[in-house]
RNA sequence: CGGGAUGUAGCAUAAUGGUAGUGUACGCGGUUUGGGACCGUGUGGCCCGGGUUCGAUUCCCGGCUUCCCGACCA
């Protein structure tokens, strides 16, 4: 991409009612743009970082066995009332409108009673289970204060998978299946280190859920954390004082600022007994269908990598979801030979399968550095009147500072295989 | 939803009961060219409604917006 075509713009400050750092820098380098309080436009460069986080969760399903479909964010009224879920009462979080035709609807905020019903069609037998669907699909939810940038916002997106499963060891199989799914992906985003699973209470099925808590200074939630033993606790597991089941003692805990990137439920069969999904078991019985959900917020993970990755001078990108991989500043483009010189380096760049950003624009050095600072590329390759003469370009590892100087067969080497191209 | 703030140009800010200044960004001319350089010049602005007043961006009332704290948060 040549960023003289790019329509956004980096600009040095920030709109002054912007304090979280994450909206901050992504509205600084022209990821985002706010339309309104809890409301979000994902720009370019800022969708292809989701879409490569939305990649990762993928294949992190897939690998477990689930299957992508797509919900639609309209509802009706009927399906909701079955589970006592309509009512203002009972949820405060609804988006509610009137269809022209007549009647109410609602925006989706979850999709438990959606799927169940959807898979009162397709689930028959105990040779149906156990069965994972999942969709990466924009959530609503009129939330009385959307804050902190795009970590808790009205309209979102959220990748919400459920299990539907014919015994608890299906059940407790996949649920750990997925835990440990949630990690590599947390992993993959640069986040692992950070990233606890988290005992939460459990509700009326299990003794606990887990949420996937980022210990960030960032974070609305506040976790009690092991670090030795790599879990941590919530609040209200805290007061519970079931700690000894899991192996530790209130004293050895640590208090903690978190940013809850991902969550796992057990929902034991409350959405199938309600709306009447079940299997037949080998006997010929019917027997409700054991169900779990599983979410995950990939803008809510994105704006945390930034929180947390992110130094003075601006964002940086782990290489697994950075918009491009190589920031290939071009210097003293005025010179038309080192014009053709450059532009012959990203093409051929291109060409070799490496994903670049080509700041092609005639501007002064400094200007551009800071530019390419704040927009975090992992690796930044100068081209100038310098390196020309030397026969090398400098390459600046944006995480470290770290600068090495490559031949132009050096720097293919290095970038013309990467498998994130 | 309770409490506290806020609203002036694309962004950041200043002053003011007599229609607003600066920085940045943007346009033009020129000097520059490895860390947001400089000179000249230009474009562009008081959230909405009502009230007080000869006159309101300023004071008052209401609304809306946005932010923060709390509550809430599969």
């Amino acid at each position: 991409m040549r960023q003289s075509k790019l329509f956004t713009k980096t600009r040095k400050e920030a709109p002054s009612d912007e304090v979280a750092k994450n909206a901050q820098l992504l509205l600084r380098a022209g990821y985002i743009y706010k339309n309104m309080a809890g409301a979000y436009t994902f720009l370019p460069l800022g969708l292809q970082v989701i879409e490569r986080i939305n990649t990762i969760i993928r294949e992190e399903m897939d690998a477990i066995g689930g299957q992508e479909m797509h919900m639609p964010s309209l509802q009706e009224p009927s399906l909701w009332e079955k589970t006592d879920r309509w009512s203002d009462e009972n949820v405060d979080v609804w988006f509610k409108s009137e269809l022209a035709a007549g009647g109410a609807v609602g925006l989706a905020w979850t999709h438990e009673e959606v799927i169940t019903e959807i898979m009162r069609q397709y689930v028959a037998s105990y040779k149906d289970l156990p069965l994972f669907a999942y969709q990466i699909q924009t959530k609503f939810r009129n939330e009385i204060r959307a804050k902190s940038g795009i970590m808790r916002t009205r309209e979102f997106w959220m990748k919400d998978l459920y299990s539907f499963c014919a015994t608890e060891e299906q059940h407790n199989d996949f649920y750990e299946a997925c835990a440990d799914a949630y990690m590599k992906i947390f992993n993959r985003l640069g986040i692992g280190e950070q990233t606890y699973k988290t005992f939460a209470s459990g509700g009326a099925f299990t003794k606990f859920s887990h949420e996937f808590q980022t210990l960030a200074e960032a974070g609305e939630d506040v976790v009690y954390v092991s670090k030795a033993k790599g879990i941590a606790v919530n609040e209200e597991v805290l007061e519970e004082a079931d700690l000894s089941e899991l192996g530790v003692t209130k004293d050895g805990l640590e208090k903690c600022k978190s940013i809850e990137v991902g969550n796992i439920f057990s929902l034991g069969t409350k959405f199938s007994d309600a709306l009447g999904l079940t299997y037949k078991d080998e006997s010929g019985t019917d027997v409700p269908v054991i169900m779990g959900s599983y979410g995950i917020g990939p803008a809510r993970a994105m704006g945390t990598v930034v929180d947390l990755l992110a130094d003075e001078k601006g964002i940086v990108w782990p290489e697994s979801i950075a918009p491009y991989q190589i920031h290939l500043v071009g210097l003293n483009l005025d010179d038309a030979e080192m014009r053709d010189y450059v532009e012959g380096l990203y093409t051929s760049l291109r060409n070799r399968g490496v994903s670049v950003l080509f700041d092609d624009r005639d501007l002064r050095p400094g200007e551009k550095f800071a530019d390419s600072d704040l927009l975090g590329m992992p690796y930044r390759v100068v081209a100038s009147k310098k390196t020309k003469e030397s026969g090398s370009f400098e390459v600046v590892t944006r995480a470290t500072g770290d600068t090495r100087y490559l031949t132009e067969e050096e720097l293919y080497a290095d970038f013309g295989a990467t498998a994130d191209a």
